[in-house]
DNA sequence: CCACGCATGAAACTTACTTTCACGCGCCGA
DNA sequence: TCGGCGCGTGAAAGTAAGTTTCATGCGTGG
């Protein structure tokens, strides 16, 4: 397990380092294999620091030490060759792109980040989140903006298995609803960034009721992992020109279903029946044959 | 060219080498992974031998040194680890299945059907949608239930990067603006069985006032065909459980992501300016630091 | 039986990595 | 505004890893 994605752990982390770690931190995100080949005076050099910086750096990655950082850097790059034309993948959208060329690059990042999601994605906090959500009397779920989507989502699949669970799109509905959360409920904020302040703040709220409070968020040491109880992130590097940032929100989608299909899991039959019922209900909407 | 094969190339030499180079050669065919954790001398033990001999070792498959070993043979071990664990995979979720199996099963479904979704996508019928969506003074989504999600995010998008996009939830307001459609303008109707009622009615409507109709579903010779002249197609094989059909919307997100940077891509500069002003504007909503 | 060459490991040496420490900068409280 | 406190940082000292050198010993051919 500790085996999965260590450059997308790099990513996330990098809000986190400090100034010269970063500078490190992008060298060997940017080209892990030459990273790879370096020293470490030759890597300090590189990023304009001095080698003790980089040690820091490997370890506040987790690592022991260089040698470890260089032997992991290998092992990532080689894994990380084929599938798709590398000319494309892996950044921006290149000026002259044609369709086929924009398909297989958009493709490629968000069937990545979805796979490298799951990959870091720790199965115990989830474990721990599902065992919160089933005891749950009440469920709140909060995102704004591009999150907001995924925060409703979770709503609608919660609700129609029979759970009881809100998605408040505006914050003051949001903080009088998270008001009276109490011991056991369960709050769930969604953002990206992790700085979203109104999330935050609800979340805040929520934790001061007693509920539980669950974070979902692609840099686990931002400020939203402070107010959560528990932290699930995401693993997506969005890349500059990718505004609505889609890999993130099909990163957060994977892990919002991870979670619902454990609730789910946990009462099969009960489940079954329910989405049954529902899928019934929307059925009369449903033609058939073209109409005339 | 000297990349290739090195367990392959070191397995070939190995009747060639000393004795004592020998067996360094065998220990590390046989776990090269292994080896490459190891440290020089900790190697030359394990082979019963020098960190001299060790050297000679590399030096004897065309390398530099010992870090150099370690490095190529950390890449190599990589390499031939195979990516997912294929008895979860390609089902539906095991009854007794724990976390991890549930994570592994759902990523890989999700991920294959957004690569398995770029690759049927046509990218012909995009460049048409496209053109269309650019000329277009005006550009409708409409969407029903968890469909409705992408609907509504892709109208963001389009309104991010200063398209008029529109999206109603509700098919009053879905029926009478499309009423106020006309030639040039474009409709876009998402709906993952192609048979929702509501959203084909929507789409007739737009089409007889003359504007361009796209769908966007799952399944081409759906009904939704009909009322459309582009057809862009998702490739979701859901599972059955898996309600909210989370695989279909990451496909959809997928599919609408490619439209959306094919747009973006004809003015780079307008955009990009759209999308900075934009993510200028939520900015003081961001929180850098864990407050008291 | 000696001499030569080759494989080998011990030890010296060099380079790379790691730790320690002190400086300086920004921030907070007075 | 000032003092001090903590953090990030690099210089330098220290340690470990990798590399070279060299002496030994063994086998082979003269």
């Amino acid at each position: 397990m500790p085996e999965a994605g260590l450059i997308v752990q790099i990513s996330g982390l990098l809000p986190a380092l400090s100034p010269a770690e970063q500078r490190v931190a992008r060298l060997v995100v940017a080209d892990p294999a030459d990273a790879a080949r370096r020293t470490i005076t030759d890597l300090a050099t590189a990023a304009e620091t001095s080698e003790a910086t980089v040690i820091r750096f490997c370890r506040s990655v987790g690592l022991e030490g260089y040698p470890q950082l260089r032997i992991r850097l290998a092992a990532e790059a080689a894994r990380r060759v084929e599938p798709v034309d590398a000319r494309v993948v892996g950044g921006d959208i290149p000026p002259g792109a044609d369709f086929a060329q924009i398909i297989a690059t958009i493709a490629f990042n968000d069937a990545r980040a979805v796979e490298e999601t799951a990959q870091q994605l720790d199965p115990e906090v989830c474990e721990a989140v599902v065992e919160a959500l089933n005891a749950a009397s009440r469920i709140e779920i909060y995102g704004a903006g591009a999150s907001g989507f995924v925060a409703s989502d979770f709503q609608q699949k919660l609700h129609r298995i029979g759970r009881t669970a809100y998605y408040w799109p505006d914050v003051h509905s949001a903080l009088t609803s998270a008001a009276l959360l109490g011991r056991g409920d369960v709050a769930i904020g969604i953002s990206h960034t992790g700085t979203t302040g109104d999330v935050l703040d609800v979340l805040e709220v929520a934790r001061s009721r007693g509920a539980t409070t669950v974070a979902l968020t692609n840099f686990p040491r931002s400020p939203i992992a402070d107010v959560a109880d528990h932290v699930l992130t995401t693993a997506a590097r969005e890349t500059t020109y990718r505004s609505g940032a889609t890999a993130s929100r099909l990163a957060q989608l994977t892990v919002v279903d991870c979670l619902f299909v454990g609730v789910a899991a946990r009462n099969r039959a009960k489940a079954r029946k329910a989405l049954e019922v529902t899928a019934e209900a929307v059925r009369s909407r449903r033609v058939t044959r073209r109409r005339g």
